[in-house]
DNA sequence: TCTAGTTTTTGTAGTAGTTACACTTAGCAT
DNA sequence: ATGCTAAGTGTAACTACTACAAAAACTAGA
């Protein structure tokens, strides 16, 4: 196993790394692995890895997930592309970064041989992460947030059946504000994209509310 | 010069392609090169190259375009990672792509060396290209439009000074309709984003246009 | 200098969409 | 039965967008 590739100009290595989001105990929150080696050894950071010389780029960033984290099968969009000539000590390396959605109560994370540890991190307290992970994260929130506004993207967080309530409850957590009940049912009502399914969620000693569940779960919709 | 430069794994190489937009003769025009070499060579092809070693994504997309077409100093933003295995024929190749927005008073091109020819085509025009540049262009192309809408992209086709119509002339270019003068005129001052100069143009045998200039001709305002 | 031709400039009324706001209903627990 | 809790619902004010036409300023030519 010792060959070697060899090419008339220096190339550089490339990777995909992936910030994945869930909503978890009402907190937006994101997937992290401790590195388990050099450099950066034991610091938290993006699941990700090297591009394989046959391999799509989305490919990768989802077989990474996958290996590193189990996570698998989630919306997933690309990002931006990463290049700083010194942002890895190792060897000039390009990250083709994506961003992920997780449905909250599909985040089952097995850790792995890859990375020796993955856990969920609210995004307000984040550690240092290695590389320039944090300026990735922070770009991914705004790419995020910005598309809550003219797409359905939060769907992408919600079980297969919800309540209105619980959807509204994404929304509040991802603006970072309340949000009014009736204004909020005329405005996701109006867009089309979810139906009753005619069942009820009863949950505490109060009026059962309906359920619903999203038209095209596995599209993001541009809306308005 | 036969030195080669190995590694342990092997390494996809790494381009960066341009897509630069004008407004020329009222339409939409965007600059293309004539491929000096193998392979596609004397197709058409959007301007780009190798990126090299210890240089930066951004400063590699601007060399190449000064490099084989003359243009320089433009509004210029990364645009999407193109990475099919099979896109190129030689090796594998991932591009960091970008496009950029040339005022239509400063398109002059020269021709260079490292590409036989450069020259504008209108977007409803184009030849078959080279690689996988008319996907590129489309995504191009979708970004722009959307763009129209939430920022203030379009004044980067202006020259230093114009009038109401000549602004109004370029969003229907783009928007490919026509506009509403007087609410053309009612939205675009509302943004708060164009002043007068106080100077009047006269062009002609009728009344004389207000001239404006952008206010931050350097950065894209996101509006509303 | 008067007239015709051309482009610039300006306002208003109607419509659609968004915001603010409070009470009734249904189920559970005591 | 009563009290508690969250679900569910309508209307009025305001704001933003759309449709639409006439007067003003200048030039060229009669």
């Amino acid at each position: 196993m010792a060959v070697s590739y060899c090419y008339r100009y220096p190339h550089p290595a490339v990777t995909t790394d992936v910030v994945v989001f869930t909503i978890r105990k009402k907190r937006l929150q994101l997937l992290l692995i401790r590195r388990g080696g050099q450099p950066f050894k034991d610091s938290w950071a993006l699941p990700g890895g090297f591009l394989e010389i046959e391999e799509d780029l989305e490919t990768c960033a989802k077989r990474e997930l996958a290996e590193e984290t189990g996570v698998s099968g989630v919306f997933l969009e690309q990002l931006y592309t990463f290049g700083t000539p010194d942002r890895d000590p190792r060897e000039r390396v390009i990250s083709v970064t994506y961003y992920a959605l997780v449905p909250s109560d599909r985040l089952r994370i097995k850790a792995s041989s890859d990375a020796a540890a993955a856990a969920w991190y609210p995004l307000d307290e984040l550690p240092d992460l290695a590389f320039d992970h944090n300026e990735i994260i922070a770009l991914a929130h705004q790419r995020l947030v910005a598309k809550l506004n003219y797409s359905t993207i939060a769907f992408q967080f919600m079980p297969e059946t919800f309540t209105l309530s619980e959807l509204q409850g994404v929304y509040e957590i991802l603006r970072n504000e309340s949000l009014d009940k009736r204004n909020f049912r005329k405005w996701i009502l109006a867009l089309d994209q979810i139906v009753e399914t005619g069942e009820q969620r009863r949950s505490g000693s109060h009026r059962p509310a309906r359920v619903y569940r999203v038209k095209h779960p596995d599209r993001v919709e541009i809306i308005r």
